[in-house]
DNA sequence: TGTACATCAGTGAACGCGCGTTCACTGATGTAC
DNA sequence: TGTACATCAGTGAACGCGCGTTCACTGATGTAC
């Protein structure tokens, strides 16, 4: 099973089309719903024959299933980043973070709500999709023992996980809102729960 | 435009056609995603001809928003109605009830999450949507005053209403957990929650 | 150096399917005179 | 009472479309001898 540089660079250039690919359809599930996006879009957007995008994902769910996770280990290190930059790192500062980043990264917060809701993925799939959210979860979870508590992390991760999901989804289009004030009230929401969240106020 | 009796007669029984339509839709709705009932799943199911559900809607969109609203009145009266008959209505019990009755209800959920995250549905149609999660907000509201707290009361009440969405949707079908298994889960982080929103944690 | 063969990226057209919706129609009932 | 017409529930088949995926193919490049 050894290759020769030969091949090794062979295999990388095949890699980074696939790459070239992947990032296509990440931008087109941003832009609409990912129901609406077909095949024959992404192939479109990338200039590609339909046929082309069967020899790197053996279908649709799996090009799918990779776009999400290229996605969203981009955005879980992205997160960590900014995390590491906060001088004092509270829950509030946590929370905000949080929906700012999902707010602006529109492709992984549509696809993560998508699988959520909808998905009628084959099982290993959603494994990995449950693999990722650990991982985001685990972030999280750091923050919240930084922070100084103790009893029930695991479960006071997934509520406020779960919280900040939940005034996302509900808010993000708002109706009569611009995008500007629906960010706005999402923000205030976001750092009314934290608060409450606070070990302090245990 | 007066009607006799006879023409009053004839009205009533095409809209109880109507409604056998759209009890038969809201079945289909709650059992399989909502982009994959089709027309034809419906007029089956209700023992019709495709064709005849173009009598009574004008087109998909339509019969799927009068599911919606027809089953969201009868979730919100029956919800309050439950909330009647708790003895002290604290956040607490607000809450739970809030969660088992959208677990048990899972047309309505299914519906409402589906119209938060996909819609691309006419603005009129999403109006009719955003008055009735209005009507769902005022019950809560209410709990909050009648608990006492005065501050912000439609902030505290979003924030409450999201987060415990927020739960139902990440955790309705968490993977490798039985039905009975994510009821339990969520009622746990619901009740975690609303402990943090009572006035007396302010 | 030349030749026969293998590999593989890439293509455009086609397959088969299910969708929302419409069409042309039947048949029962009510209405006007 | 009979007849001509209107209304409307209901139907099965069809229309037109877009989808995911596959097929048969081309053409470039690498490999063996």
């Amino acid at each position: 099973m050894s290759e020769s540089p030969f091949e090794k660079l062979r295999e990388q250039e095949r890699e980074s089309r696939k790459q070239l690919i992947l990032d296509t359809a990440v931008d087109l599930f941003s832009k609409h719903p990912i129901p609406e996006v077909s095949m024959r879009d992404i192939s479109k957007a990338a200039g590609i024959s339909p046929a082309l995008i069967y020899r790197y994902f053996t279908d649709r769910d799996e090009l799918f299933v990779e776009a999400f996770l290229k996605k969203s280990e981009e955005m879980i290190q992205a997160f960590r980043n900014s995390l590491t930059k906060e001088k004092t790192l509270t829950l509030e500062t946590l929370s905000l973070s949080f929906v700012d980043f999902l707010f602006e990264n529109g492709p992984f917060f549509r696809m993560m709500t998508y699988f959520m809701l909808d998905s009628t993925l084959k099982e290993d799939y959603v494994e990995k999709f449950n693999k990722s959210i650990r991982s985001l979860l685990a972030v999280m979870e750091e923050v919240f023992q930084a922070g100084g508590l103790q009893q029930d992390l695991r479960l006071h991760t997934h509520a406020l996980f779960a919280a900040l999901n939940g005034i996302l989804i509900t808010y993000h289009r708002y109706p009569g809102r611009e995008e500007e004030e629906s960010r706005q009230h999402i923000r205030r929401l976001a750092g009314l729960i934290a608060k409450r969240f606070e070990p302090s106020s245990l």
